[in-house]
DNA sequence: CTATATTATTTCACATATAAAATAATTAGT
DNA sequence: ACTAATTATTTTATATGTGAAATAATATAG
C-alpha cells in the first residue's frame, strides 16, 4: 500500500499550502527581475499569444473572473504594460501589450522557464504526468459534479 | 517519453489555475452546509488539534502570515466561532474554539472527508503519491533555494 | 421597429493575502 | 535595575480574488 491513504484526507489543505508557498516563491523570484506579480505575468504571457483579445477572453485565458481582470488590467494600464482599446462591438474592449509589456514578457518567460524547471526537478516523468493529471482533472471535472 | 516534457514549462500556471478552481469548488461545497470559507475551515480544523494555541502558532499551522491570521481570527470572532484570550506571556494571545466553533468543525470535517475523496478519485495510489510528493517538495524546498 | 433578452464590462462590498511599520511586552546584557 | 534586543501581535497600505448589481451596447422576437 502506498502512502496515499494516509494523506489523501488532507489533500485540499496540502494543495492550498503548497500553492501559498509556491506563489510567494514565484513572486519573490519575479520581483528581482521584472517586478510584476504572478497574476500580471500570466496576463503578459497570455496576451503574447492573443494580443488584442477582449477582456472576457483574457479572463477565461488566465482563469479568473471578469471583475478580477478589470482590476488587474487597470493596474497594468497604470504602469504602462497594456492598453485598452475600443472594438467593433461597442460592449467589449480589446487589450494590447505595450512595447514595455512585450519587453517584460520576455523577461518573465525566461523567469518561468527556470522556475518551472526547478519545480519539476527531483520528479520522474511519470510523477510529473501524475501531477499534471491531477491538476487537469481538478480544472476540468471538479466544478461539474461537486 | 511521457507527456511531462510538453507541459512542465507551464507547471506553475497549471497549478495556479487548478488552485483557483478547487478553492472555488471547495467554497461552494462548504457554503451549502457550514457556510464558512476554506480559510476559516482550516482554522477550525487546526484549532481542534491545538485549541488555545497562540496566534503565531495558528499562522504557522495553517500556512499564513501573522497579519492574515489577525484578520481571519477577528472575522471568526465576530461570527462567534473563536475567542481570543490572554496568556501568561503578555505579548501573545491564545485562540479557542467556541461551542459553535466545535460544532461547525464537525460539519466541515465531514465535508472535507467527502471533498478530498472526490479529489483523489480516478487516481491510482502511485499517482496520489506523486502528487503528494510534488506538493511536499513545494512546501519544504522551494523557499530555501529559489 | 420597438420591447425584451442577452452579452460585456465595470462598480460595489467584502474576504483574503502580503510586507512593512507600529505597538507592546518580555528577556538579556552590563 | 536600566537599556537594548527580541518576540508577538496589530495596523496600515495595497494587491488580489469573489459574487452580485449596475451600466451600456447589441441582438432578437413579435
Amino acid at each position: 500500500m502506498a502512502i496515499a491513504r494516509t494523506v489523501d484526507r488532507r489533500m485540499f489543505f496540502l494543495f492550498d499550502r503548497a500553492h501559498t508557498r509556491l506563489s510567494k516563491a514565484a513572486d519573490n523570484y519575479l520581483a528581482s527581475s521584472s517586478g510584476v506579480s504572478t497574476s500580471q505575468a500570466a496576463v503578459l504571457i497570455y496576451l503574447g499569444y492573443h494580443d488584442g483579445c477582449r477582456l472576457g477572453d483574457l479572463a477565461e485565458g488566465v482563469g479568473r473572473n471578469n471583475s478580477a481582470i478589470t482590476g488587474l488590467v487597470t493596474r497594468m494600464e497604470k504602469i504602462g504594460l497594456v492598453t485598452r482599446n475600443k472594438t467593433m462591438d461597442g460592449r467589449s474592449r480589446a487589450v494590447f501589450l505595450t512595447d514595455e509589456g512585450w519587453r517584460l514578457r520576455e523577461v518573465v518567460r525566461e523567469d518561468f522557464r527556470k522556475f518551472n524547471e526547478r519545480l519539476t526537478r527531483g520528479l520522474t516523468d511519470k510523477e510529473i504526468d501524475a501531477v499534471v493529471k491531477f491538476m487537469s482533472l481538478s480544472i476540468d471535472n471538479i466544478e461539474a459534479d461537486i
